[in-house]
DNA sequence: CGAACCATTGACCCCAATCAATGAACGTGG
DNA sequence: CCACGTTCATTGATTGGGGTCAATGGTTCG
């Protein structure tokens, strides 16, 4: 952990005009949001918080990629959201503990408020609250679309979809698409097996949707059919 | 449609203290939001806005249920939510436009707020933000334990949790449990159909953990099994 | 009384899960 | 450098949970 005077000299990873907390307040607005925060460094693999943890802050996602998931008592286990840069996360704990457990996937650099403090800049800073206000709101209508995608979309639906979102965060026009995270991650945010987001996959490769160069680069080589496929639109041709 | 000052003497129906936006406000704070509100009533059926729609503003329940859902295009229903007296609606809105259905399915009576005097009235009455950003935080926290549900329960372990949470939201110590919605209601929040729905439920009258006196009235018999059906802590006594 | 809707239940089927084998990619240490 | 273990992905064989189709009965309402 560092706080923020100690990697200051590395005004790039910490400049408010990036911080998404910090969008749209002025600069004056902004000085107290840098006086609670602290930088912090994760390698793959390391938790942030667990589920059953006391929620201590609210993290800024800077570079890297984090799961957060939810388990059940049996080990199944659902993704709940992979957040990348710019994301915020832990707005949405229920009475100050945390809903759900919070993982590194890659290397991961994540700024903290301390939630205390936090909480009083809440009132304190003019704009603040309607800020996280409209953050959480997108956030909440992109849930509607995910549990549409759970509880009613087939395999090829899902795994397209997938496709077509991962496409959509990093520049619409490449059409190779980068998937930092395993096919174990995939399933688990799918509501799907590792064999079934496989098969799936080598489904869409001999439709020629897609092509597999490496397991974790996926090049679209249909893009109309692939969102189609996760529209729910295809007729009957799989 | 009936503007406040038409049912004005109907002041149980819009009391500021019993209104979850004007909740923590003061008196005066509160005012400007009777200004931009009126009544509605919605008879079973009738549609508040469809998907397609642009947001008109930000309703509260004040009476009866209202069923938000989305739709895929040939018809496959995912109900989001189920929402209550003392819900908010229309919080989370991509861009000023609807991104679900909401369909009254009792006599519902709610109150608008006008999108565009909202938006204004966020940044001019204090608390009112964070106030809101509470609210949608409490959600957000709420759709993880649902898109747990769609992506990873099975069949026996929906319904329970569907029946705990209805359970949950109606005074708790009672063991008659009221159940407005039909089942292809319950299908379709649970991501399940009609008849595995009803399977299920006769699996679980036969297992004497609930009865079911009328259709539209669930009886639960033995909560402790019920919750841990709910949370996935069953053994293999299906 | 009949029409419409809702819920239950049975028979059957299929999509995706499970079980399991194989191969590829990577580190790590001898 | 290569043998080895480990983790990850693919793929096949088989199973089973829940979907589909369809018949029946109960309620409500015009």
């Amino acid at each position: 952990m560092y706080t923020v005077a100690a990697v200051a000299k590395d005004a790039s990873r910490f400049d408010l005009n990036r911080s998404v907390v910090c969008r749209g307040l002025s600069q004056q607005a902004a000085r107290p949001l840098m006086a609670i925060s602290s930088l912090h460094r994760k390698a793959p693999g390391e938790i942030l918080f667990a589920e059953v943890d006391e929620a201590d802050g609210i993290y800024e996602v800077f570079r890297g990629i984090v799961r957060l998931y939810k388990l059940l008592p049996d080990g199944r286990r659902l993704i709940t959201a992979f957040l990348s840069a710019g994301h915020l996360l832990g707005l949405a704990m229920g009475g100050g503990v945390c809903v759900f457990t919070a993982e590194a996937i890659t290397d991961v650099t994540l700024c903290r408020y301390k939630r205390m403090a936090f909480e009083r800049l809440l009132d304190e800073v003019p704009g603040l609250a309607k800020r996280l206000l409209a953050v959480t709101s997108d956030e909440l209508c992109a849930t509607q679309e995910r549990m549409l995608l759970l509880g009613r979309k087939s395999a090829v639906e899902k795994v397209a979809s997938f496709l077509v979102l991962m496409a959509g965060q990093q520049g619409d026009d490449a059409d190779e698409v980068a998937i930092p995270m395993t096919r174990s991650d995939i399933a688990d945010y799918l509501g799907l097996t590792i064999s079934t987001v496989s098969r799936t996959l080598t489904k869409l490769i001999r439709q020629r949707v897609i092509a597999i160069p490496t397991a974790n680069l996926i090049e679209i080589r249909d893009r109309d059919d692939l969102e189609q496929l996760a529209a729910g639109e295809a007729d009957a041709d799989l």
